[in-house]
DNA sequence: CGCCCTCTTGATCTCCTTCAATGACAGTGG
DNA sequence: CCACTGTCATTGAAGGAGATCAAGAGGGCG
């Protein structure tokens, strides 16, 4: 009944039926998880990385200070985990921000796939190539970029991932996360972040009713953004040819 | 006469004659560049990336505001402008910092080695899983510490990567970085980084002669170090065999 | 010698944090 | 139906880490 939305490999290249195949029976059962369930904890040897087929999910890094750092909220299509597949041991702990569904996929699976897909590992290159640009963006932000820029580019990005996801209308979606994460994911705290988003609402930039969120003024935001949002190449002329 | 380091990938997996073979005949012919040459620019049409086989090379991030970030200080070993290859044009801007030698390999290249060496292509996903993650702990970093915390940690990776290069004795290395590079590197001020260093020295932490660097309390430097070093996984499970 | 680059140091400023208190709202149980 | 509780959003006041501006010192190199 559940299944691993393809749009994001849908956006690299085209897929024959049988990749489509392929790639929709990689998970294996789908678990539906509740909000706040930790589901990866940090430092634990981990077996293989999850689909996330439904629902938000919270990637979060702590410190030896023992702060803990949002690293990214996924949606539906992300891979999760898959930095820790060299390693061993989890990167991150993997949180519901809202009820969800996962499906399990084991490194071995991975490694069948590497052995035998060319194509599709290659597509799964590309994927973790866009999460690598997306934290080189995110630093050069977090390195130059004042409070109210980095939460520009950030709704700007939240919008254009969940555009393709069918869960943006009328430039408006619904935000679950709670500002105290939303400064834990650009480096604030809950009370600035607070502060910016009056003052972006202030300005006429976004509206927000309750946990409904609208970006009124696009261009205006695009303007605050410090940097452009990325698109990959559409079947880049190195991807190997079907099989 | 010049040859691409293979450290990286000797400490990924057991190599056979004829990986290390395709791996040393990867790259085209071997590019000495003086110091300061830019030899990629950020919006440039790409068309391959570059192995650094010597010297240290600057990856750097300009933003809309014209702010220009060092994204990570290259060394011999590693491969320069892997993400270019999702979106066509370059994302960063490669600066030579000391003379260097490089090699270009086409993404052409790349395809085939994908389409027909799978090992060696879960090779390349472990070395970008690997630079993801040193992105993900910049990141984690920049929001959460300190400034002598981030400098003690910077250090620290900069001794680690150079330790298998060779370039190491006694805790002791060369530093072509200016106090600038360094800022931007941490998203500080050359003048931040200024008084911080002098911090360090005059806590026993470090020393300098010149452009040379001793880390005197490796122990009190991980101390502060706010993440620990990564270490991937030696022939990982799921790696494919050798064919 | 003079120029430029880098390091160094001081003074001032500001964006963001920290601490603290209040309000809005939903859920829970009596 | 209404206290009771917990979670978030909101707002104020004070403090600090680091930025910015400015100027001097050392050193390599034409």
């Amino acid at each position: 009944m559940w299944r691993y939305p393809l749009n994001r490999f849908h956006a690299l290249a085209n897929l024959s039926a049988r990749e489509v195949e392929l790639l929709s029976s990689l998970g294996g059962a789908a678990v539906k998880r509740p909000r706040r369930e930790t589901f990866q904890r940090q430092g634990d040897v981990t077996t293989g990385l999850h689909l996330l087929i439904e629902g938000w999910v919270n990637s979060s890094v702590t410190l030896a200070s023992g702060k803990c750092l949002v690293q990214k909220a996924h949606l539906p299509g992300d891979m999760l985990g898959s930095p820790s597949m060299v390693i061993g041991t989890a990167v991150d702990t993997l949180t519901t921000i809202t009820d969800a569904v996962t499906a399990f996929v084991s490194y071995e699976r991975m490694g069948q796939l590497f052995a035998t897909e060319p194509r599709l590992t290659s597509l799964f290159i590309v994927a973790v190539q866009m999460e690598r640009l997306s934290l080189i963006d995110m630093l050069a932000m977090t390195g130059a970029a004042s409070a109210k820029e980095s939460l520009a580019r950030f709704l700007l990005d939240l919008h254009s991932r969940l555009t393709p996801l069918g869960a943006v209308s009328n430039n408006s979606f619904d935000l679950p996360l709670t500002q105290e994460m939303i400064g834990d994911l650009l480096g604030l705290t809950s009370v600035h972040v607070n502060r910016t988003m009056r003052d972006l609402e202030q300005q006429g930039l976004i509206s927000r009713q309750g946990h409904r969120l609208t970006l009124v003024d696009v261009p205006g935001l695009r303007r605050l953004s410090p940097i452009p949002p990325r698109t990959p190449l559409f079947e880049p002329g190195w991807l190997p040819a079907h099989t």
